[in-house]
DNA sequence: GTCTATACTAAGATAGAC
DNA sequence: GTCTATCTTAGTATAGAC
């Protein structure tokens, strides 16, 4: 299953080359000869390294299913809730900004029914929701935050960061710019942190209180 | 371009259909067959009443457009904004449920680089969210609301409104249930109007300023 | 172990029958 | 004006050459 360093090398290019056209082009759209010419490997090596096309979208779905289900150590009950969400919400804004397209193939794999990581959603994703709700209804209890839903929270909170990523269409063109750089990113970011905080009836804990459009400081991307 | 009354039906027909089909298999995934099957009328008509798949997608398209551009009118200089909020919420979460392959189509063509309504949305679409941006900065100036980026409080609403349409796989994964009932729809829309509104400085103009898990009343569906 | 040539299937589109 | 039969293309998959 190792494989010799050819073997290693072109599946990671495959690989890339795939989640690049599924993102675009959805499972059906995406050809393998698309995928192959971009790879830059023939077409028919596809079907050698991964027996059919499902299997290779199977294999980049479970690339973006372990960033999807990352990140979430953050929510602890140790933590304070308004260090914690806001650290969560910015690392999803990360992941929008630094992996669009691994997002993007999510994305099309839940508009369309999610027949392939039904199970995931159900089993992992389910049960890991399950215990960091737990987390925030203490919270709640404890006074610490504002009574919030928690598991329509994080609805909201993979909504409205991922739609940076999987409808960058959209926000460009409302914004009237060709693509988002990371300035766009940035103020994205600290809108939803004061809006999202707030809904919760928490303060960001490092920004000013002041609502003035200059922040305070700039986080790496 | 009228046409009789048989055309009429069967275009409202396929119309429907090709919506059902466009939004659970994406424009590449969709057959004309399976249209054709769904509609009940035979295959090639599809191509005698819409000339090529792309012209029947376009006429679907237009259809979700005219839905996505209205209910802004509620946001308006004249209202306050803690009721024009919450107006506008709860209607765009009432046109998640009550037309979801719509949303799903256009969510589709959003992810896919919206390759046929580019020029609607920077064109229609940016001239009326810079119009709407303009009411919410002039209720931030009059101290009615806390500063929020307007564009972004759009961006914000939209995916999190829309979340509970395009991504009903991963929501009903997460609840555990089968499909989004009238109660989910009711506890969603709860959530957001507190959550946002709060996040704008304002409450929820008809609920209790309490943040207990008992609402004071329930809302119209 | 890797790539070339080819078979097979399905889907969009059209010409012509009714 | 509406539907049936057919053509054509393109895309997945495989057998076999190198």
């Amino acid at each position: 299953m190792a494989g010799g360093r050819i073997r290693q090398e072109n599946e990671a290019l495959i690989l890339r080359a795939a989640e690049y056209v599924f993102a675009r082009a959805g499972f059906a759209g995406a050809t393998m000869n698309e995928i192959a010419t971009r790879a830059g490997v023939p077409k028919s090596n596809l079907h050698y390294y991964f027996r059919t096309k499902q299997a290779l979208y199977r294999a980049v779905l479970a690339h973006t299913l372990a960033l999807w289900l990352s990140e979430t150590d953050i929510i602890g009950a140790e933590q304070r809730p308004q260090v914690a969400l806001e650290q969560y919400i910015r690392a999803k804004m990360r992941l929008s900004a630094s992996h669009p397209d691994a997002s993007r193939v999510f994305a099309n794999e839940l508009l369309h029914g999610a027949p392939e990581i039904r199970d995931v959603l159900s089993g992992a994703l389910r049960a890991l929701v399950a215990r960091k709700a737990g987390v925030i209804r203490e919270w709640i209890a404890r006074g610490e935050m504002a009574s919030v839903d928690p598991q329509h929270l994080f609805f909201t909170i993979w909504a409205a960061t991922q739609t940076y990523a999987d409808f960058e269409s959209q926000v460009c063109a409302v914004l009237g710019v060709s693509h988002l750089g990371q300035r766009d990113y940035e103020q994205a970011t600290d809108h939803l942190v004061r809006l999202l905080l707030r809904g919760c009836g928490l303060e960001p804990a490092g920004l000013a209180v002041e609502l003035s459009s200059t922040r305070g400081e700039s986080h790496e991307f």
